[in-house]
DNA sequence: CGACTCTTTGATCCTGATCAACACCGGTGG
DNA sequence: CCACCGGTGTTGATCAGGATCAAAGAGTCG
C-alpha cells in the first residue's frame, strides 16, 4: 500500500509512432487500441509515443491533474487507484485513463506495479483522428463506456466465488494476448487485491490456498498457474 | 414474503379527474405529481383515475405486462419488488411505474401493502400532456431518473446504519406530506424490510431494539415513534 | 375462542477481519 | 560467501457481525 509515494520524473517518450507501434509489437494482434481487425484503427498507431520504464509505485497519472493523454500497458501492469482502493487493474495491451471530467482531468490515480512501459495516445492526436474517422471515434466511445461501467462488481458474493471470478477475469483478458496461457502473473501485492476485491490481504490468501487445495491452481511466488479453468468458472458463480 | 401470489381483479376507477384530484386531497400540496408549485403542473389533475381498494398483497404491476399508467400512492404503501428482492417502498403521495423497457414494458412488480388507493395517470394521457406542456415534461423526466437511480443503496455498511438510514430516509419522505410527524407507519413484514436492506428479519428486529434501548425510537406494533431524529441521523453516518 | 401469522428473543454457527508469529525472499554490507 | 534486515506472504488464534434455527409471546382474523 505505498503507491504513488511522490509523482515519478516523467520517463521520456524514447520512440515514437510506426518505429514502435507495428505489427512486431507482441500485442500487436489484440491490443485494445487497435483491435478489430478494422484497418481504420491502424491510424492509432502513427500518434503513439512509448513511455518508460517507469518502477513500482511510480504515479503515471493522477487526479484533478489536466487529462492530456490515454495510455494502453505494453509490459508489466498498471492499476487505477481512487478514493483508497484500487479500482481496477490494467493488463498488457488493455487502454485506460479514456475518461476525463467535464474539465478535462483525469479522474483517478494510476500507478505502475512493478517496472511498467506504456504506450502514450496522446489527447491532442487522438481527437484529430476522432473527427476525421469514425470508425477510430466509436471505437474508443465503446472502450470508455467499458472503463466507467468496471466498478460494478459482485459486491455480497463470498470471499472466495470473488477471487474465483476475479482470476477468471484476468486468465480472460490475459488470453486475449497469450491465448493458451494457464499462467497468471500476480505481481500486484495481496493487499492491492484485497483492496480491490474488498477484502484482507489474509483473506485472499486463505483463498488462493482453498483453490489449492481443491486442485484447481498452482501457487508461485509470482502468479498462479491455472489448472482447470472450468471449475475456476465454477466457483465464481453467485448460486 | 407472499406477494404476488395471483393477480388481484383490477379494482375498477372510481373517480376520474379534478372530481378526485383537488386541493381537498390530504397530499395535494405535497403530491409529486403536481409538487413544485407550477401551475402548469395541476392539469396533470385533470387526468388522474382513482384506483383501489387493493388488499395486501395485490400485484398493481408486473413485469413485461404493457406499461399503460404511472400510479401515486394516495393512502397506504406499496412496494417494487423484483428478483426476488424489494427494491422500493412508496409512500403517499410518491409517484412510482413511471419507467418502461424500450418495448413499453414494466421493469418490476408493484404490490399493495395493506389496504391501499392508488390514482393512476394513464399513460396516453399523460404522453399528450407531455407533448403540450414542457413544465410537466420536464417533471417528468426528472422523477423518473430519481426512480431509476434509487437503487443504489449503501451495501456494506452496517446494519444498524443501514436501518438508521433507512428510517431517516423514511422520516425525510413522511415529512413531505406531514411535516412534524415523528411517527413511521411500517405496515410492510419485517422480511420486507429485511430484503430491501439486505438482511435478514431478526437482524432489523434487534437493531430496531438497539434503536429503542439507545432511547432514539419506540417501537409500535404499527410502526416506530422517532424521539431523537438528530440521534437517527447519526447513526446512519457511513464513518 | 382457536388457529395462524408475525415478531421478538435466545442459542448457535459461519464468514471474514484483525492480530500476531513465523517463514521466505531480495537486498546490503561486511 | 555469509550474516543481517525489512518487506511481504502465509498461517494460526481470536473476535465480531450477522445468518440461521428454534422457541416463546403477541396480534389478527376467522
Amino acid at each position: 500500500m505505498h503507491y504513488a509515494p511522490d509523482i515519478a520524473s516523467p520517463p521520456p517518450a524514447l520512440r515514437r509512432g510506426l518505429a514502435c507501434c507495428n505489427d512486431a509489437c507482441r500485442h500487436a494482434h489484440a491490443c485494445q487500441a487497435t483491435r478489430g481487425g478494422a484497418a481504420e484503427l491502424l491510424a492509432m498507431r502513427e500518434i503513439v509515443e512509448r513511455a518508460g520504464p517507469f518502477a513500482d509505485g511510480d504515479r503515471l497519472v493522477q487526479p484533478d491533474a489536466p487529462h492530456l493523454a490515454a495510455y494502453a500497458v505494453l509490459s508489466g501492469l498498471a492499476m487505477t487507484v481512487g478514493g483508497g482502493r484500487v479500482l481496477a487493474f490494467h493488463l498488457p495491451g488493455e487502454l485506460f485513463a479514456l475518461d476525463a471530467t467535464r474539465q478535462g482531468q483525469h479522474t483517478h490515480s494510476v500507478v505502475a506495479v512493478g517496472k511498467t512501459w506504456f504506450c502514450r495516445f496522446p489527447r491532442a492526436a487522438t481527437d484529430a483522428l476522432c473527427e476525421h474517422d469514425d470508425a477510430i471515434a466509436s471505437h474508443l466511445r465503446g472502450l470508455r463506456r467499458e472503463e466507467r461501467r468496471r466498478p460494478a462488481q459482485g459486491d455480497d458474493a463470498p470471499a472466495l466465488a470473488r477471487v474465483a471470478s476475479f482470476l477468471a477475469d484476468l486468465l480472460t483478458r490475459r488470453r486475449q494476448v497469450e491465448p493458451d496461457t494457464t499462467f497468471i502473473p500476480l505481481p500486484m501485492s495481496r493487499d492491492d487485491i484485497g483492496s480491490y476485491l474488498g477484502m484482507s490481504a489474509a483473506t485472499v490468501t486463505r483463498m488462493l490456498a482453498r483453490l489449492r487445495a481443491d486442485g484447481i491452481l498452482t501457487v508461485r511466488n509470482d502468479g498462479v498457474c491455472i489448472a482447470d479453468a472450468a471449475a475456476l468458472a465454477g466457483h465464481g458463480l453467485t448460486a
